[in-house]
DNA sequence: CAACTACGTAAACACCGTTCACTGACTCGT
DNA sequence: ACGAGTCAGTGAACGGTGTTTACGTAGTTG
C-alpha cells in the first residue's frame, strides 16, 4: 500500500503537526509568538528537533508564508466555485471581497504575506526571482484576471496612450503571463484584445484593492471609517465600471 | 538661564540618546533588532534603567514610531517649502514623491509606523483616539490637501453621486477636519466648496498613493517592475487630472 | 546638613535561537 | 537475521532577550 517506509511517514505528520502549531501560534499571538520553543512544546518535541525539518526559524517562517498563501488561493477559489462562471464581474467582486475578509480575519497572516519586507522573508532566490511567497495567490489573482479579459471585451478607452514609456517593457511582460493564463483556460485569445493599457489598468486595481485592505488591516485611514465595507465595494464597482462593467 | 534643575537637564538629554540609538537600530537592522539591552549598551547604560523612561519594549516603540512621523513630516515640509506657494499641482507631485522616497529609504520605519497592526503598536488610548501614531503625518497630508481644496475650483463631476450613503457621516466629519485646516490657513471656504464627491476622491488617492508605495517597499506587485517611478508619477498625474488638474 | 527623590545598577527569572554530542529506533544490504 | 548505517529527537550549553527586585548613590530640597 503505502510506498513511504514508517520513518517517513512519522515525519511528514510531525511536519504537518509543526505548522499548524506555528500557524495557530501565529494566528492567536502574532509573529514574534511563534517561537520555535513555543512550537516545539505544542508539537510534544524540543526546539532543536525543529532544525530537522528546518533551517532556521526564518525558514521555518517563509514556509509558514507559503502555506498561508496556498490556503488563501484555496480559500478564493472556493468562493470563486460557487459563482456562476459566465458572470465574471461577480467573480470579480467575489474574489476581492473574499480577499478583503480574509485580510481582516487574519490580520497577522496579511501581514506576514503582505506586510514584510522581502529581507525579512527572504523567498528571493539566488537566480533573482522574487514573489515565490505570493506565488500561490499570485496564480489566483493571474485566474480572475486571466477570466476577465478572456471573457470581456475591453472597452476602448483603455488605449495605451497615457502608459509611461518605460512601463512598456515590464507590462509587455506581465501581459504575456496574463495571456498564457488565458490561454491555458483554453481560450485563444492574442494581445490584440489585451492592450497594454488594460495590463496597466489591471495594475492600477490591484494598487487600489491592495491600498484598501492594507489602509484597514493597519487602521492607518486619514479618519475613523465607521463602516469600510461600502467604500470598498464602491471602489471595485468604480474599477470594474472603468473596464466596461 | 536654565530653568531646569541638573537632573532634568541630564534626563532629557538621555532620552534623547535613547530614542536617537533606537533609530538608528531600527533604521540599520530592523524593529526585531531594537532590543533594550542593545540601546542601553550604545547609549552606555544597563536594560532596566530605561525602564526610568518607558514601561516597556512596546512604549518604547511606540514612542519612536511618532519620532518617526515626525521627521517624516518635517521632511514633507522641508519639500514642500521649496514649491512655489501658488503651484498647488507641484506641491502634491513633491509631498506624495517625498511620501515614496522616505519609505523606499526606510523601509523599516515605514513598515513600523504604515504596516504595524494597531495592537501590536498600541496607540488606541482609553477612549478610542485611534490614529495617534500617524497624526503627524497626518497633518501634512491634511495641510496639503487643504491647500489643494484652497486653491483650486474643483471640478463639478466629483458629484456626491456616486458616494455610498453609508459613508456621508464619515466623509462629514473628515470633510469637517478638513475645511478646519483649510480655514487655520487663512482662507475662508464653506461646505460648498468641498462636496463629499470630493472628500471621497482625496481618500481614494491617499488609497492608491500608499496601496503603490506599500506594494513597491513589500515588493508585492504581480510582476517585476524594474522601474516604478514613472508608473507613480502617471498615477499622480491621473490623481491630479480626476481633480481638473 | 538632614530628608527625600529618582537615576542607575547588579542579580535574578524565565524566556529565546542555535549548536553540539549523543541516544535509540528505524532501514537496508548482505 | 543480523550488522551497519541513517536520522529524528534529546539534554546541556552559550549568549541573547524583556522584566522585576532590592539596593546604592548622586542630585534636590527643606
Amino acid at each position: 500500500m503505502t510506498e513511504a517506509t514508517r520513518r517517513e511517514r512519522l515525519r511528514v505528520e510531525t511536519e504537518r503537526d509543526i505548522r499548524r502549531q506555528a500557524r495557530a501560534l501565529l494566528v492567536e499571538h502574532g509573529r514574534d509568538a511563534v517561537t520555535l520553543r513555543a512550537i516545539a512544546r505544542e508539537v510534544g518535541i524540543t526546539a532543536p528537533a525543529l532544525y530537522r525539518y528546518y533551517d532556521s526559524r526564518e525558514d521555518l517562517l517563509r514556509r509558514l508564508a507559503e502555506d498561508v498563501c496556498t490556503d488563501l488561493a484555496a480559500e478564493l477559489d472556493a468562493d470563486l466555485s460557487r459563482i456562476d462562471e459566465d458572470d465574471v464581474s461577480a467573480q470579480v467582486y467575489a474574489v476581492c471581497r473574499g480577499f478583503r475578509r480574509w485580510a481582516l480575519a487574519h490580520p497577522q497572516e496579511f501581514t506576514l504575506v503582505f506586510a514584510s519586507t522581502e529581507d525579512t522573508l527572504g523567498s528571493c532566490g539566488p537566480n533573482g526571482d522574487r514573489s515565490q511567497v505570493g506565488d500561490q495567490f499570485g496564480r489566483v489573482f493571474l485566474e480572475v484576471a486571466g477570466r476577465l479579459i478572456a471573457s470581456h471585451p475591453l472597452p476602448d478607452d483603455l488605449g495605451d496612450d497615457d502608459v509611461p514609456e518605460e512601463l512598456h517593457a515590464d507590462l509587455a511582460a506581465f501581459q504575456q503571463i496574463l495571456l498564457a493564463t488565458v490561454n491555458d483556460r483554453g481560450v485563444a485569445v492574442d494581445g490584440t484584445v489585451l492592450p497594454l493599457g488594460a495590463v496597466y489598468h489591471i495594475t492600477q486595481s490591484w494598487v487600489r484593492i491592495y491600498g484598501h485592505v492594507a489602509l484597514e488591516v493597519f487602521g492607518r485611514f486619514p479618519f475613523a471609517v465607521s463602516n469600510p465595507e461600502p467604500m470598498f465595494d464602491s471602489m471595485l464597482a468604480q474599477i470594474l465600471g472603468e473596464m466596461g462593467f
